[in-house]
DNA sequence: TATTGTTATACTCTATAACTATA
DNA sequence: TATAGTTATAGAGTATAACAATA
């Protein structure tokens, strides 16, 4: 969303405007995001499924509480999208035990072999992107500017952790 | 997706690697898309009507393909999303006075009004995390460094435009 | 009583392909 | 023949609420 235009709207009170960060930012992402789907979809799996898949790589597993607070998928549709990747073979689950209401959600091999290719093939195709579009010390600096910006919204997001039910 | 861990995963060849910067990437613009989807929702839209709205918004009205091009939604979905959005009407549509196939898409007085106040709104709401994030030059530091990185992707992605119909 | 996860409902989005009406 | 949009289909994500099992 808010992809184009909009400066004319934003008042122009002479001041910051986010929207001058903004604009470039999700412009920034979608270029990325559109290869990163592409490449997903190749593998047979929706954003949402490798979502989850992302969620759980390099991790010992996770309830299915946990998860859904990280992918910002409700506990509701995370049934169903489970139920997918079990079906495909790519996760496996197991009986909490020390909560026997919570199951535990863990990459299966094929699961982490998915994971891994997919990351590879993502870094591999997009690295150059970077390197053309900046140097060395550029890269350094967006990210520290970057990690600002994420660290200011999460510090006010840090409400609970996550939505727990509804979204509003 | 993409979001958390993955260094381990990146081969770690020592040069530059994208998630160095996707990562930072991805986390900010969530940080600041759930914001935005709040609102989005309140008004009683969905993320792509809202996209839709925001193409359109400050502009003399286009046909659907363009809109489809823009928005990254198929022909298809958009009969489906543009008939909701009449149906609110926050659009109007008229026969395109120089081919009789296509017609033409506008945001009606009422679909301005939220295209406004939805960017009023957001922008008034985000514009005091930027400014407490970063510094009036390193906002402008990033902005720059953004811009780069939308060229490089845009660059390769100029094979036409967008996609037609199909997604591969 | 509160929490974990499931089920059910109703809508929206997605991809795709076949179709129509123009061009 | 090619293009602009529509319709149809099947799958998947979304929000929400009621529910069962367990804590």
């Amino acid at each position: 969303m808010m992809k184009n235009k909009g400066e004319q709207a934003s008042g122009s009170s002479g001041r910051a405007s986010s929207l001058r960060i903004i604009r470039p930012l999700v412009e920034a992402y979608l270029g990325f995001v559109r290869e990163s789907d592409r490449n997903i979809r190749l593998m047979g799996l929706t954003p949402g499924q490798f979502d989850v898949i992302a969620t759980l790589g390099d991790t010992d597993g996770m309830s299915c509480r946990e998860l859904s607070r990280k992918t910002l998928v409700t506990k509701g549709t995370l049934t169903g999208l489970l139920d997918r990747l079990l079906s495909k073979g790519l996760i496996s689950e197991e009986v909490s035990p020390t909560d026997r209401r919570s199951r535990i959600i863990r990459l299966s091999e094929k699961g982490d072999e998915i994971f891994r290719r997919t990351f590879d093939a993502q870094i591999h195709y997009l690295d150059p992107f970077f390197e053309r579009a900046l140097k060395e010390e550029e890269m350094e600096l967006l990210r520290t500017l970057l990690l600002k910006i994420r660290d200011e919204f999460s510090k006010k997001g840090s409400n609970g952790g996550g939505k727990e039910q509804t979204r509003e």
